[in-house]
RNA sequence: GGAGAGUUGGCUGAGCGGUCAAAAGCAGCAGACUGUAAAUCUGCCGGGUUCGCCCUACGGAGGUUCAAAUCCUCCACUCUCCA
């Protein structure tokens, strides 16, 4: 991609970002890369335990994209050391060290998802144990001194913890040092994070000047609200969209954002123009979020498979039918009847036996497609007998007793 | 080293001897409605059960009591103040 202008470069690069700090900058970093054909060498650090990505995490890695279409040199760091303290924003301050073996392996996964997106060829993956583990004792105080606990004290999260009389850890001061390091041990021209990671990408720009180096630009992108519309996107909230999982729960996901969020989702999950998305909304919501569903999916797999999923969702919820494919359960046939409530558990549809009771009472179990509403409903378990069963609008079955 | 405050269900957060499987909100699930797994409304929301009850649960371990999330002792962790 070439886009001749600065101007429209930067207009370009800043689609959907909250903080840009700053961009005249950036502009000067710009136009010196294409005066000298140096490409900009822009950071984005990963946590190492978490390897799979969702679509909250694509946001940041979208803009990497965009980065790299214009020729720039994208390092995807992998903070192997940082990894050690944990990003004190999350509630649990300490994490467990990984081996090298869980972090060579966590990142090829890593690879094998980022590259959906990302150029391989543009793309330099890094781990931050290689300066960090070499600075040493000596090194870390060297670092440390460089900043005071005043201006630690600034991160907002710091800030309300101490306030709140909650515990915060000495290491987990050094989390943001350790990673403005980063900036300069790679001579970053750009870092981009979410906006919790504004103040750790400040320090960077901070560090750098310390280190007699052009600071970096910063920019944040927003964090993108999961499933639920209220919480950041997170594996450990299950209100995620993986970008590995099947088309059709992605399709089936997608559509389960409410019409308010899907917009931000059309500006920060696809490449739409500002202008295209805008055209969008004179469209029927639905018919909205249903392209939305079909565009995700074409970026971590193709139209087809889009097609596919899209087909499979009109089939399962406007027209109400059982899917095409549907998974086949096999239990050991029995004389006696079978209480339904058990077979449910029992096959995994409910979590237990209370659980199934529950969902019959509330008449959200069908039985090859009559709702059985009675919790002490048995069915006959005998040899060669099969049902379909369908829990909610969309927990299927087949069930075969042998 | 001393003095005090605190630790409740996935999360936030009430309860402070029985009526507590534990208020309320969030998240989750189901139903109705629909335009979709949107929105809204309603219900459910530890497990087992011969549906009588039984078991597990309020940081951990003991104790007092007919009865403890609630009282006592010790332990662990966190915070505050003093030194």
């Amino acid at each position: 991609m070439h886009i001749e202008s600065i101007d429209e470069q930067l207009a370009f690069l800043g689609k959907g970002s909250v903080n840009f700090i700053e961009k005249a900058e950036l502009k000067a970093k710009l136009a010196r890369s294409g005066r000298e054909t140096k490409p900009l060498t822009i950071k984005v650090g990963f946590d190492p335990t978490a390897p799979d990505i969702h679509l909250g995490h694509t946001v940041v890695i979208r803009k990497m994209k965009h980065f790299q279409q214009l020729g720039h040199r994208v390092i995807f760091l992998i903070g192997d050391f940082t990894g050690m303290i944990g990003d004190p924003t999350g509630k649990k301050a300490t994490r467990p060290a990984l081996t090298k073996e869980e972090v060579q392996a966590n990142a090829e996964t890593y690879q094998r998802q980022v590259f959906k997106i990302l150029d391989p060829v543009k793309t330099e993956i890094r781990f931050n144990s290689e300066w960090l583990g070499a600075l040493g004792a000596e090194g870390v105080v060297r670092l440390a001194a460089k900043y005071t606990l005043a201006r630690i004290l600034e991160r907002d999260d710091f800030r309300k913890r101490y306030e709140a009389r909650q515990p915060i850890a000495i290491h987990e001061l050094l989390y943001p040092l350790a990673q403005g390091y980063d900036s300069v041990a790679l001579q970053c021209d750009v870092e981009l994070g979410g906006t919790d990671q504004l103040f750790n990408l400040l320090v960077g720009r901070d560090l750098m000047r310390e280190y007699g180096l052009e600071p970096q630009v910063v920019m944040t992108m927003p964090l993108l609200e999961g499933l639920d519309g209220v919480e950041k996107m997170s594996k450990s909230l299950g209100n995620y969209i993986g970008i590995n999982e099947a088309p059709d729960q992605i399709f089936g996901k997608v559509m389960s954002i409410s019409d308010d969020l899907m917009w931000k989702y059309f500006t920060l999950c696809t490449d739409l123009t500002p202008a295209e998305i805008e055209s969008r909304r004179a469209d029927h919501p639905m018919d909205a979020k249903r392209e939305l569903a079909r565009l995700i999916i074409r970026d971590f797999y193709d139209e087809s498979a889009a097609e596919t999923a899209e087909a499979g969702f009109r089939r399962v919820f406007s027209e109400r039918q059982a899917p095409a494919e549907i998974e086949e359960k096999t239990l050991a046939a029995s004389a006696d009847p079978q209480l339904l409530s058990k077979v449910i558990a029992a096959i995994g549809l409910a979590s237990a036996n209370k659980e199934a009771q529950r969902l019959i009472a509330q008449g959200g179990v069908l039985v090859d497609d009559i709702k059985i509403d009675n919790v002490k409903h048995a069915l006959d378990a005998g040899a060669g007998k099969t049902y379909l069963v369908k829990v909610g609008k969309r927990r299927f079955a087949r069930i075969t007793f042998r």
